[in-house]
Formats: C-alpha cells, structure tokens, sequence
DNA sequence: GGTGAAAGAGGAAAGCG
DNA sequence: CGCTTTCCTCTTTCACC
C-alpha cells in the first residue's frame, strides 16, 4: 500500500504543474503537459486511485484567522506506551490551536505545530493543556519567525526545473 | 497586511467546509452553509482577495513518490548574518528533497522538513548539502515515526464542531 | 448583501484510432 | 493507451429584491 509507483514523464510533469496550481483545469493542464484534456483527467484519476494524490487542502493565513504567532513544542512523554501516547496524540490533534503534530526519534517525542494569537495565548496553551498533563513530562517551546515552502515533491532523480520552488514564505511576524 | 479580518458565522463555516473538502463544489458548500451558491462564490472570492484563503495545494503521498522516509534536520547557521542566512535558505529551499523550512528561536535556527528514499540517501543530504558547508555550524537529524494533520484552522473562541478533525495520518515507516 | 435564472465553461463518459 | 466528441453539471454573471 506504500509502495513506490511507476510515474512516466507525464505523469511527473502534470504532478509539477498541479503543485505549482491545484486549481488549474484539466484544459490549462493539457496545454501545458502537451496532451489531450480527457488523457489528464484519466490520469489524474489514476494518481488518485493509486494513492499518489492523496486530495487537496486549503491553504490559509493563520494571521488573518487572528493566529498571528506559531509556534513549535516539543513534547516528552512518559512513559512513553501506547496507552499513554495514543490519546495524548488524539487529545492533541482535537486543540484549535493545533497543525500538524510528529512523532520523531530523539530525546523529545513529539513535535506540535501550534498556531496562537499572541504569547500570552501560547503561555496558556502550553500551561493548560501540556504542562498540567501528568504524561508531559517535559515541553520546550520555540516561537517560529518565518516559514518557507518548498518545491514541489517529486521522485528521486527528477531534475525539477528552475522556478518550480513554491513562492510562498509565511511574513514574519 | 497581516492584520486579522472581521469573519462572520457563514465565513467561518464555509472555511470549515472547505477545509474538510477543498475541491466542495460551490452547490455543495452552498447547500451545507444553507445559502444560494452565488453566495458562497462571492464569500469565497472575498476571503481570497482579503488573503484569508492563500490556495489550494496538492496534497500527496511521499512514499508514493519513492520518498518513503522523512525527518526534520536542525541547522544551525554560524555566523547568523542575513548575508549568510538568505542564501542558505534559497539554497535548501531548492533541494528536491526539501518540503518545508522554518526558522525558529533557540539554540538551532533553522529546522528543514525533507522526504528521501532512505536512510543512506538521508544520509548523503546531510552531509552534501549540509555539514559540509562552511556556514553551517551542526546539524541534528531526527527521523518522523508518524504525523498527523489536525483539525480546521479557525479563529480563537470558535467553537469547532467534533469530527472536523482531519482524518488523514500518515502510516508509520 | 443575498437571490434566482440565464449564459458560458469545464468535467465525465462514450466510441474510435 | 490516447484522442475526439458529446452530454451534462457546475461556475459565473447580472438584474432584481
């Protein structure tokens, strides 16, 4: 099911394009691939049958939402067992406040992307619903000044043409 | 600019429909809102010009890609000079196994999010592209178990309804 | 600002090279 | 497997409330 997928330079070149725009038409699409409008709608179909293009998201500014600071926490905790870490996974994740959260290898278990309005929010977010938790064991807090977007994801060996990195970088704050 | 922007209760659920479902059709958005579609196009279209919405993005599979393992890279960048810095985040930002790149508070200044084949091809990134440039003063590489999306980015004090939270997870290595 | 209908465009499925 | 055509649904606009 996670298999690597056999992609033949079309199929590569549509995924570029559509990373660059994920709203581009199936008739801007086969303009720019050089194919038939019906042939990119089959092969999109198929990357999405075969789990390449998992679906599309809505990119958003936390700013204007009233989330004008980020922030990254790393998280211990202990003991680190599943029947410990699987609800602090899900209670984590149900936070407005949260993004994304990771679990890595290393010293700190988990890394949380929070979205905040300001460091008094933050100060309460980490407070009430980290520190206080008997299972958090530890939580060290970094304040994110700027975040940048990258190229677009594509296999190995895949020379990625010039001017392909995504333009969005978040403002500072 | 960045500053928040006055969202009412049709603005926000149309935000928490779309994130659910970025490619809704405008009849579906329109009919779980509970207004006419050209109302939902003209909110929509407002909350892209006011910046709330930035774009769609793809999201896709890495493992799909050949690209079954990911980890965050903490750099550090010595001396922390804009000359210096500018040119190293453009340069990460390129690499094709780059997926985002953060510049944070603390000890480490940078933290670059990558997606390689495996462990020896992480391997030669952190040291052809990083540890072996000048600027670069340490590097601290950990692998992701397993990351999780989370529920709709919504403004402080909204109450999100439960089962908004994003189902998508990625599988484990 | 929201609605409803009309015009225009895009997407999905058929049959053919 | 890809192209062309057709049909149908959706998007988008505009006058009206």
């Amino acid at each position: 099911m996670a298999e690597s997928v056999a992609l033949d330079p079309v199929d590569l070149h549509i995924l570029r394009v559509l990373q660059n725009d994920a709203r581009s038409t199936y008739r801007e699409l086969a303009a720019q691939v050089g194919v038939a409008p019906s042939t990119c709608l089959d092969r999109v179909a198929r990357l999405r049958r075969s789990g390449v293009i998992l679906g599309h998201r809505l990119r958003l500014d936390p700013a204007k939402l009233g989330r004008g600071l980020q922030a990254l926490l790393s998280v211990q905790v202990r003991p680190h067992r599943r029947e410990l870490v699987g609800p602090f996974v899900e209670r984590v994740r149900a936070l407005p406040e949260a993004r994304s959260v990771f679990h890595l290898t290393g010293p700190d278990d988990y890394l949380v992307h929070v979205a905040v309005a300001d460091a008094a929010d933050l100060q309460r977010l980490v407070l009430d619903e980290f520190t206080s938790r008997r299972e958090v064991a530890r939580v060290e807090t970094r304040l994110i000044f700027q975040q940048w977007e990258c190229g677009p994801l594509l296999p190995p060996g895949t020379p990625a043409p010039p001017g392909t990195t995504a333009p969005g970088g978040t403002a500072p704050a």
